[in-house]
Formats: C-alpha cells, sequence, structure tokens
DNA sequence: CACCTGATTGCCT
DNA sequence: GGCAATCAGGTGA
C-alpha cells in the first residue's frame, strides 16, 4: 500500500463488513461522480447505518421489492431511492451479499467541482448538507442504482485523508420505528466552531 | 436561530 | 389511502 489511496480490493473488504462500522469509516472517504467530463466530490461528513430484517427502520424490513433490490447486492452497490417523491438518497450497500444492509450518505463537505454543484444546486450555499442535496449536487439519480461505487460513474475513495478525531453519534433522522439506536454518525471536521456569517 | 408547514411521488398495507 | 431515510421558505423569539 504504497498509494495514497486504498485499492479495490481493500474497499470491497471494508464495505464487506458491518454496516455500523462501515458507515463509521466512510467519514472522511471522498465520494466523487463523473458524467459528461464534469467531475464533482466531497468530503463525507455525515453517514447513517441501516441493516435488514433486523431493523424496523430499514426500507429491507419488510423483505425484498423492486425498490430496494439492490440493497441485496454486493458491497459497494449503490442504492439510490425517491424520498418524498422529490429528493433521490444514495446509499452503500454493506456487508455480504444477500444481506440488505446500506450506509445512508447524509452530508459532505464540497471540494471537487464546486461551480458545477452550484450550478445543479441553483444556489452558492447548503450545497451537500442534506441526503437529497447530496444527490442534487453531485448529479445522482435513480439512473445510478445498482452501479458499483468502487469501478462506476459514481465512486468511493477509501482513505487518503487522516480520519476526523471527533465523532458525534446520535439517533437517525427523520425515521419513526428504531428511534432508540444510535446508528448516525457526522464528522467534526472543521474543529466544531460557529460557522455563522452573513 | 429554532420551530413549523407546504410541496410532491412512489411505495406498501 | 396514508405515509415517507426531505427541502426550502416563512414566522416568531
Amino acid at each position: 500500500m504504497t498509494d495514497d489511496a486504498a485499492t479495490s480490493r481493500d474497499v470491497l473488504e471494508f464495505l464487506a463488513g458491518d454496516v455500523e462500522d462501515v458507515a463509521r469509516g466512510l467519514l472522511d472517504c471522498r465520494f466523487v461522480t463523473e458524467f459528461n467530463g464534469k467531475t464533482t466530490g466531497i468530503v463525507i461528513d455525515e453517514v447513517e447505518a441501516y441493516g435488514g430484517a433486523d431493523d424496523p427502520a430499514s426500507h429491507a424490513y419488510r423483505g425484498r421489492t423492486d425498490r430496494n433490490d439492490s440493497m441485496y447486492g454486493e458491497p459497494g452497490t449503490l442504492y439510490v431511492y425517491r424520498s418524498y417523491g422529490v429528493h433521490w438518497c444514495a446509499n452503500i450497500v454493506t456487508g455480504a451479499e444477500g444481506e440488505p444492509s446500506a450506509a445512508l450518505l447524509r452530508g459532505g463537505v464540497p471540494i471537487i467541482g464546486v461551480e458545477v454543484m452550484e450550478h445543479r444546486r441553483g444556489r452558492t450555499d447548503h450545497l451537500t448538507d442534506g441526503p437529497g442535496k447530496l444527490c442534487s449536487a453531485l448529479g445522482i439519480t435513480g439512473e445510478h442504482d445498482g452501479t458499483s461505487v468502487i469501478d462506476g460513474p459514481v465512486r468511493l475513495i477509501v482513505g487518503a485523508l487522516p480520519h476526523t478525531a471527533r465523532i458525534d453519534v446520535g439517533p437517525r433522522v427523520g425515521i419513526t420505528a428504531a428511534t432508540d439506536r444510535p446508528w448516525r454518525f457526522v464528522a467534526r471536521i472543521g474543529g466544531g466552531s460557529s460557522l455563522t456569517s452573513t
């Protein structure tokens, strides 16, 4: 491992692990898309873990359907679903193939192709600080459901950045079941001071 | 800054 | 038919 980023095999092995561990490990990784020659990317700073039949808050809780089908794919599969009929949300499938667990990408820090993301979002602030916004800024849609984040157009880059010293842990957002599970992970990249301005 | 509400589809019971 | 892994804009303290 003389490279600055992990190899595809390393990434696959990492993603095959327990979803809770994977979710934590995804913090500070980069998430990059490349469409039509335009590259955009973020550093992931907020993630939630979702299990399978054992997790009442998971889309896979009631078994396999057309929508959640890609959750049952091999680790590293992208699971994209439509939220509230309006937004797209992206997950990275974890665990062994056939186990429907996935990590929902909830937020990130824009680092690559910021102008492109601003254009896609139609604003210059709050580009990727929410699961729907993140997909919008990166150009991720249902077309990319089922593709691989290891060698597809939507790619995860593990390593290459030092991990954040502090990770905040709390309950998942927007769910009504299993709200007692602290499966939401937020990286404090900036050091946690006030960002307010304007 | 915190809380509240309307918009808008797909999916499941 | 009802609810949902959300967002944006408005209101009030």
